[in-house]
This record gives C-alpha cells, sequence and structure tokens, in this order.
DNA sequence: CGCGGATTTGAACGGAGTCAATCCGCGTGG
DNA sequence: CCACGCGGATTGACTCCGTTCAAATCCGCG
C-alpha cells in the first residue's frame, strides 16, 4: 500500500497488518461461503481463486502474485463468494475490513486508494470477460502469457522466462478451454517459434509475435 | 441509496444527487476512455455497458436497469474502461464521485454501502466469468433469461413476462455467442415449450425447465 | 407504404472438446 | 540412492457444438 500518506499515517496503518498466515501448497486460505473479515495481501508464493458451481464445475477467477489483493468479493455480503488456494507454499498478510474502513475514514488518501483497488478488481475482471467471450483458444493463451509475463516484469523478475506455478487444468479453466486445448496450443506456440515450453517451465522468444496472434482472424 | 441513515443524514444526501441526464435510445452516455468524475444510477429505461477492443470486436460487460449503478470501473484510473450505451429511451441521476467521498467518510453506513456496492459489483462479473467460461450455450441462454425474469421480479414488474431490450446480437456478445446461436436456441427453448419468444416478447411458460437445463450435460 | 435493420432458418464447416493411450518427472519410500 | 508410483502433460483420432455464410422473412419506423 503505497499513496501519498504522511509518516505519522504510515505509522497508524502499520499497526493493523502485523498479522499473518502461511498456507502450503495445496491448501485453501478460505472456501466459498465462509464468512468475510479480512482482506489478504500476497507476502510469497502465489494463489488461485475459484468460483464453483453446484455441479463441481469450476471457474478460476484469478492467480494472484506478490503484493495483489484478494478477498474483495466477500465485502458485499459478509461471506466469501470465491474459494482462495495456495499454487504453492505461500504467505498472506490479513487486513481486517472494518480497521481499514475505520482508517480510511480518518484518512482520505487511503479511503481513495482502497476505491481505488475495488475499482482496479472490476476493470480486471472485465478485461476477463473480454478474453472469455469474445477471443479465440490462441488469442487466450498468447494474452495469458503476456500478462504473467508483464507482471512478472513489474516485480523485478524476467519477463521472458518464468515457471508456472498452475495446472494446465488451472489454465484452462481461467481461460475457458479444456486443458488438453492448453497443452496443445502450447506445442504449436514452441512449433511456430515463440515460446520454449518444458512443462511448467516457460521462456518467450517472440513476445511481438504472440501480440500480433491476437487480434482479428483474417 | 437505502441503508440505515438518519433523517438528517439522508437530507445531506439528497442535495447532492440532483442533477440527472436524458439519453435516447442508442446514445451514449460515456465512452470507453472518456474521464470519470462520477457515478451513474438509472432512473428511467435500460442500459448496455461494453468493453470494446483494438479491432472493433466488443464485449457487453452488463444490462443495467432502474436502481443499478454503473461506472464503478472509472474509479481506478479517473478513466471509464467501457462505454454505455442507452437501450432505450433513459435517464441516469449523477452522483459525483468526489462528493460521495466526502459524505462517505462523514457517514460510516454510507461508506460501508459504497464498499459493499463496489464488492457487488465484482460478485456479479464473477458469476458472468463462470457463465462465459464453463457454461455451453443452453445453459448460458437459461442462465440469462432467469436473471431477467428475477430482476424484473423485484423491481415489481411480472417475472414470466417481459420485452427484451437489447438484440439478438447484443445478447449474444453478452453470453459469448454468436446472434444466430441465441435466436436459434429462443426457436429450440420455445419447441421445447419451456418460453413463447416473438421477437422482443419472451414469456417463460416453465421456469424450473430452464432451470434444470442448468447443470451437468447428460 | 416501403425501406432497412433485426430475426429466423438452413446447410456446411471447423475449432475446440472428448476419449484414450502414452510419456514425463517429481516425490516418496524401501 | 534408486526404483517405483502417480499426478500432470502430451499427442492422436474422432466427434460435435457453435460458427459461418447465405437466403428469406418479419416488423418497426419514417
Amino acid at each position: 500500500m503505497p499513496m501519498g500518506l504522511t509518516a505519522d499515517e504510515l505509522r497508524q496503518l502499520d499497526s493493523f497488518v502485523d498479522e499473518r498466515r502461511r498456507i502450503k501448497r495445496g491448501e485453501r486460505l478460505y472456501a466459498a461461503g465462509s464468512t468475510f473479515d479480512a482482506l489478504f495481501t500476497v507476502r510469497l508464493g502465489s494463489l488461485k481463486t475459484a468460483v464453483l458451481f453446484e455441479d463441481g464445475r469450476e471457474q478460476v477467477t484469478g492467480f494472484h502474485m506478490l503484493g495483489e489483493l484478494i478477498g474483495l468479493d466477500g465485502i458485499s455480503t459478509e461471506a466469501h463468494t470465491c474459494s482462495a488456494h495456495a499454487l504453492e507454499d505461500s504467505e498472506v498478510c490479513l487486513l481486517p475490513f472494518s480497521r481499514l474502513e475505520d482508517f480510511s475514514r480518518r484518512i482520505p488518501a487511503l479511503q481513495h486508494h482502497v476505491h481505488r483497488l475495488l475499482s482496479s478488481e472490476i476493470v480486471r475482471e472485465q478485461h476477463n470477460m473480454l478474453l472469455l467471450g469474445t477471443m479465440r483458444a490462441e488469442e487466450k493463451l498468447a494474452s495469458f502469457l503476456l500478462d504473467l509475463s508483464d507482471r512478472y516484469l513489474r516485480r523485478g523478475y524476467s519477463a521472458s522466462e518464468f515457471v508456472l506455478r498452475m495446472t494446465r487444468e488451472e489454465i484452462g479453466s481461467f481461460l475457458g478451454l479444456k486443458l488438453e486445448t492448453v497443452s496443445r496450443l502450447f506445442s504449436r506456440f514452441q512449433e511456430a517459434g515463440l515460446i520454449i515450453a518444458q512443462q511448467k517451465y516457460i521462456k518467450i522468444l517472440d513476445a511481438n509475435g504472440l501480440r500480433q496472434l491476437i487480434g482479428p482472424p483474417d
């Protein structure tokens, strides 16, 4: 949480972001339906969030890495609508929401920041809707790789070389594809010289080539 | 905006929800990229919001009717990421956002309400992602009809009989389908005795039948 | 009353899904 | 330390749902 706060305000904020929680790979941070009372920021590792259906089908709604905020869906009804699982051993930091509300009444810059965070999540999801609703399989996967690449870059990691933390099935669920399709596309991208994909290891050889895949079929 | 506010607080609120705007059918309330400074609530008519792609493809992100709030995506960057068009002659009420922030610092109940509204939008979009990513065409359209039905009901209209305000193409864009597919499904639902669909007029004959369409294939 | 956009319907196609067989590699336990 | 087991990944063959292309019809609106 950056933003134009005074030193004093920052000290106040520090006072309530103390509690942390460790989650082992595969474990659940919270389940859909569980009561909401705090947001979480990722301090270490990465998580996925997913909404699920009566019949067992699930839709992955996001993959979350260092610094990202999860749990915003819980504010609305005081209960989470999605579940959150760790993709690897991870650690999150708790932000008790009612305290966050108290602080943000006192600190306008924080209040505005909270609003922007909520709104960003809406924008992110709109982007996903566009991806799910209008893109072809190839475009979806290319977008996905470029998005990951960008997020690693911002965190100071390599934009062109990284290790996926999620399975083909989870990628597929996120993109509205089956795992076999995801796998086949990785192979096709590799044959086309766009990437190297060996299981979870990914190296992007031609980011512009990936970008050009996104666009009208023609 | 209901919520547990005192009479005095309500009076304060009234003072800033005065400005209204009329939009004719097909006209635009705001464009993607335009600067954000206010939210809008629908007072009359209905609107659609859509995100669009460089290449012209568009994804309808929602249809909005009486009482619903639009523009929340603009908070994040002070610019709208989607555009809003009137589906019929409509009227919206402006809520200048910075004033809303001021008020909500002073009135905790309002502050919490704003948070819940933002969060509800996140939940709504998660639901759409599930729809777009995991449902088959038939399930998508059945969900869509049941959702509309429910929203009309809450507003005191008939849940079983209504007039669509959007075209087959707009429905298709919202559901991630082509307009021909939407049209064919309406016909199939009609043959199956689930609905009557004559152009924009819809009558739901068997809501439970529609509900049963939603679920694992077989 | 006539025009043009919206809708319906048909036929053929193709992209992604399904089913199935194999392969890989990581972690575990002997 | 190595062998084994098992979940994840790859690949192939075939299917099918939704798209595409095309034509006809409907209907609201000027």
